[in-house]
RNA sequence: GCUCCUAUAGUGUAGUCCGGUUAAGCAUUUUGGCUUCUCAAGCCAAAGACUCGGGUUCAAAUCCCGAUGGGAGCACCA
């Protein structure tokens, strides 16, 4: 073993290292490590002492099995196992509010809780989060149902919270009855204050009956504002969340489902406690700005003598550059330095469609990312990575050229030619009508030297007469194939005009990118407009774009 | 300010719970090569990391203590 870690390694081997793998291998001999250390370090003194050639003609020569190339380690694949978790009886849940449109992070929260409800053979349950009627619309919840569809996400379940408004109350009385929630009519700083300097107030030391009273108090007496209903927690706490947070506020607001038949509204503390134990949630796994809520959802379903689930954090997933904040977005939008939701800049769901980012590259990319804790900071370019392995195999290859310039060319033997749309897959063909006038790239006219040759990819090659704004060129039998450029064309007689968009990075640090989004004309083949709208094609030598509509297309990577 | 969470290559992570089978694996990025009628894809290769300082141990990315950086909470939002 010496000497092949001798050989792996320059022909020096070190003790130290020697007894670290025997020890790992056998383990029998970790009370021995005296008695063999020794014996290592002759062995591997003498093994030094052997140049590299000697040491590999003994290896050859004794244990020729070792110079088998090693073997790969293979990587865990998908989530991390849970705890307590049994095969068949594991119920994850997604919980959003529909208040604002889908977006990146969303799609973590759904596939990981999904991922883990099919990993263990369970149930998944969507459940609209919608106890602030001042905050949630219809158009959310709806959004959120076809981001969640794009995505492939399957539901066993689905429910909204506002379902069990009638057990919140229930479960509420429940706890005023244990004295172990209480009413609070301070204002609204002063409990704010008292929270922040750990001081109990007034209402704190009401007797259940008064705190019955004012519960009914807050079905038609007390106003928003007035009263909420308080969990006795501990105001001495370090974890401020359970310095006697409230538990139910009163609303008056138009609920988007149920109207105003509600005015009493249990805050997300009490409703994601109550209800992920009676759906039968086993694990809750959610993003860690809630961490320090995990405690009071705890104490709340001990005090209620109600089933607990195990509760984990993951890392909140954002781009760099890309705000995923309605309170940044919609001042954009405003401003109009957005257009809406959909603008590819953003990470909402329907921009990432938009821009050509398919949903398995969202899955797998957020697979990679693991479950962390750790803040995670995503380059775009890694969701990138993913989505071009997808796109690749089924992107229909076509020719485009950006800041047109003329070439004519002498001499053509054809009127129209048949190019295959992908240089590998059978994606069929396309015949082009052409003629001696064509588009060439500028960039392309630009780097060609009068008298060289260029080929024009699946026509022919043509030497270039004339240099200039506008380039002339003679058709060449049998051109050179090797070492010439290779460039894309467009006939100008059906050349077919389109926008180009391309997004980029929305803020370079806390500053709006104003060149955020690059708005460039050109021309592509007559066969763009038979594609269907959202199609993902690849425009040759330029990169993968999605067709946004007839004469707009919008740049996904390279 | 108080409390909690977190720290592995440029980036994202595996490994950390239970110290040794791995002088740290994978992906991405970058660079080089092969292939190619695309600067794509595919294939091959190279580069590159355990935040810092102490301690425990024969042995520390892994355990303990301290420091530092980053994030979050301290809402009648979720």
């Amino acid at each position: 073993m010496a000497l092949q870690n001798a050989f792996e390694h320059g022909g020096e081997t070190r003790d130290k290292i020697i007894l670290g793998k025997i020890l790992g291998t056998k383990p029998e001999f970790r009370n021995k490590v005296k008695e063999i250390s020794k014996d290592i370090t002759e062995i591997v003194s003498s093994i030094n002492k052997l140049s590299s050639e000697e040491q590999e003609s003994e290896i050859k020569e004794n244990f020729p099995e070792l110079l088998a190339p090693k073997e790969k380690i293979e990587e865990r694949e998908g989530l991390p196992e849970l705890k307590d978790a049994e095969q068949g009886k594991v119920i994850t849940r997604f919980p959003p509010e529909p208040n604002g449109y889908p977006h990146i992070g969303h799609a973590k929260a759904a596939i990981i809780n999904s991922e883990y409800a099919k990993m263990y053979g369970g149930k998944f349950i969507l459940r609209m989060d919608d106890t602030n009627p001042e905050a949630e619309r219809m158009e959310y919840h709806a959004a959120i149902k076809v981001g969640l569809e794009w995505l492939g996400i399957e539901f066993d379940i689905v429910k909204s919270t506002s379902d069990d408004m009638e057990l919140f109350y229930e479960k509420g009385i429940e706890l005023i009855n244990l004295g172990k929630a209480y009413i609070c009519t301070c204002k609204r700083e002063d409990i704010s204050k008292n929270r922040r300097e750990r001081k109990a107030c007034k209402c704190s030391m009401e007797d259940i009956e008064k705190n019955n009273k004012n519960w009914e108090k807050m079905n038609d007496k007390f106003k928003p504002g007035d009263a909420v209903v308080r969990f006795r927690g501990d105001m001495k706490a370090d974890n401020a969340v359970m310095r006697d947070p409230v538990l139910f506020r009163i609303i008056e607001g138009k609920h988007y489902t149920l109207g105003e038949k509600y005015r009493i509204w249990p805050s997300y503390d009490m409703a994601v406690a109550i209800e992920d134990s009676i759906d039968g949630v086993t694990h809750a796994y959610r993003s860690k700005e809630f961490e320090l809520r995990k405690e009071l959802i705890d104490e709340i379903l001990d005090a209620l003598k109600m089933r607990k689930p195990t509760q984990g954090f993951f890392s909140r997933l954002e781009f760099k550059g890309m705000p995923i904040s309605k309170r940044i977005i919609k001042p954009l939008i405003e401003e109009g330095k957005v257009t809406w939701y959909d603008d590819p800049r953003l990470p909402t769901l329907e921009a990432l469609k938009r821009r050509g980012i398919k949903p398995e590259a969202i899955r797998k990319f957020i697979m990679s990312l693991g479950l962390t804790k750790a803040n995670t900071l995503a380059p775009f370019d890694a969701l990138e990575a993913f989505n071009r392995k997808f796109v690749d195999a089924d992107s229909i290859r076509l020719f485009m050229v950006s800041n047109a310039k003329k070439l004519t060319i002498k001499n053509l033997p054809t009127s129209s030619i048949e190019i295959p749309n992908h240089p590998i897959n059978d994606m069929g063909k396309r015949t082009i009508e052409i003629d001696e006038n064509f588009y060439i790239s500028g960039d392309d006219a630009q780097s060609i030297k009068e008298g060289t040759q260029i080929r024009l990819l699946g026509l022919g090659n043509v030497v270039i007469t004339k240099q200039g704004i506008e380039l002339e060129g003679e058709f060449v039998e049998n051109g050179e194939r090797k070492d010439i450029p290779k460039i894309q064309w467009v006939p100008q007689k059906t050349a077919h005009k389109i926008k180009m968009i391309i997004p980029k990075t929305l803020f370079i640090g806390d500053e709006f990118n104003e060149d955020s989004l690059e708005e460039l004309d050109v021309f592509t083949e007559p066969h763009y407009l038979q594609l269907k709208e959202g199609e993902e094609i690849q425009f040759v030598r330029f990169g993968y774009c999605r067709k946004d509509s007839q004469n707009q297309a919008i740049f996904t990577h390279k």
